[in-house]
DNA sequence: TCCACCATTGGACCAAAGTCCAATTACGCA
DNA sequence: TGCGTAATTGGACTTTGGTCCAATGGTGGA
């Protein structure tokens, strides 16, 4: 597993600023990738690579806060801890609403910017986990054949073999074949592990009624 | 079912803005209960009564963060709207932080004021009604004896009756009897339905390894 | 057209779970 | 000391679930 390495993304259009901060970082031992424009971070973004932003709020050409919002569009959304020289605090409150980690203004104190960064990267990691969790679950599901599907809702609702035999105008005995085949390819040892897997994926997963 | 209606507190030190607030929110309809201080408040607080909070950050005698971290010690949190005359952004970031719906600074704009209400007294309801759903399914478990917890801490990992009766040390008769009264006081009526009640219960109500 | 996959079913059978009946032992409390 | 509750067990029985074997009809793609 040769995974991208943990990194920081710097986004700032002062050059100062950014080489000061990405020393830091360093000197931290912290990976970092700067750049001087929204624009530029975006065309050189793995979102695949785990890691959080550190964002400065006013920029020339793209907003902060529009930035943050087109990276939460995606899966799974990449923590931001914001830096602002002048913002005001409708910006804060809206960032932080938005799901920003932090919000810090300059000049930033460096204990300050080194835990914001610490939560960032810890929640990033954190959704990532979960996220590789829920996509795996949902790998399973794929799996599975519309009528397996159909018998898996009634059985995560606790209905008898007979029953949902009934509801699908078949026999107990076909029921069974699906629900065996249900738990082997969904890799389910016992009908609680099932009811989990079925609870994690979300009723997205399955037909509805 | 005679519940204390839904109300607005407001804290604000300036009889002035408590006035006017007080008026434009009687206006659209709102239950309100306006009070000069932080001390006052708590004083006639009634954490049972549903609404939320709309609170002026700095006050006299007692801070409106120092205000919302108290409030958010007990449960379920009471949400919170800040007003601010003076605030600053590290302020108006750690109030977000701590959970708070929105941060409005003054002169507040009605419009904003009453989204922001409306926004708190929606999830206000929201975790009261979840908190009660899990006090009911608490108030269950209690009724369950010690030997019972214990039982179903192993037929929710799915474990088999001869095998629970082998870790505890006893038949699978026995494991019958207890997961048939389980069954019973828990007002489960299938197994899927055990399994969501004890992971809404959470491990806290079942007893460790 | 043939194969793979899906959905379906049958029979036989075993294992697991649930449900009646009843009983014993132990513990705390009035 | 008697009573209620908890915990335990036994027997007999039914229902449900799961697992072998095997088979059939449909459908879509190579």
């Amino acid at each position: 597993m040769c995974r991208p390495e943990v990194t920081v993304f710097l986004v700032d259009d002062d050059p100062a600023v950014l080489k000061a901060i990405e020393r830091l970082l360093r000197s931290e031992g912290l990976h970092v990738a700067a750049f001087g424009s929204p624009r530029e971070f975006l065309e050189h973004h793995d979102p695949d690579t785990p890691g959080c932003v550190v964002l400065d709020l006013s920029m020339p050409d793209l907003n902060g806060l529009d930035l943050q919002r087109m990276l939460a569009e995606r899966e799974p959304a990449r923590p931001i801890v914001f830096l602002s020289g002048q913002g005001d605090i409708p910006a804060s409150v809206r960032a932080m609403k938005q799901g920003a980690v932090d919000f810090l203004t300059k000049p930033v104190n460096d204990c300050d910017l080194l835990n914001a960064i610490r939560h960032a990267l810890a929640r990033d990691l954190a959704t990532r986990a979960q996220h590789a969790d829920q996509a795996e679950v949902r790998r399973r599901f794929a799996m599975l054949t519309p009528r397996e599907l159909e018998v898996l809702r009634h059985v995560v609702t606790g209905r008898l073999n007979k029953q949902i035999a009934a509801d699908l105008g078949t026999v107990e005995k076909t029921v069974k074949v699906h629900r065996a085949r249900i738990m082997q390819k969904l890799q389910a040892r016992s009908l609680a592990e099932l009811i989990r897997l079925a609870d994690k994926a979300g009723s997205a997963a399955l037909p509805k009624d």
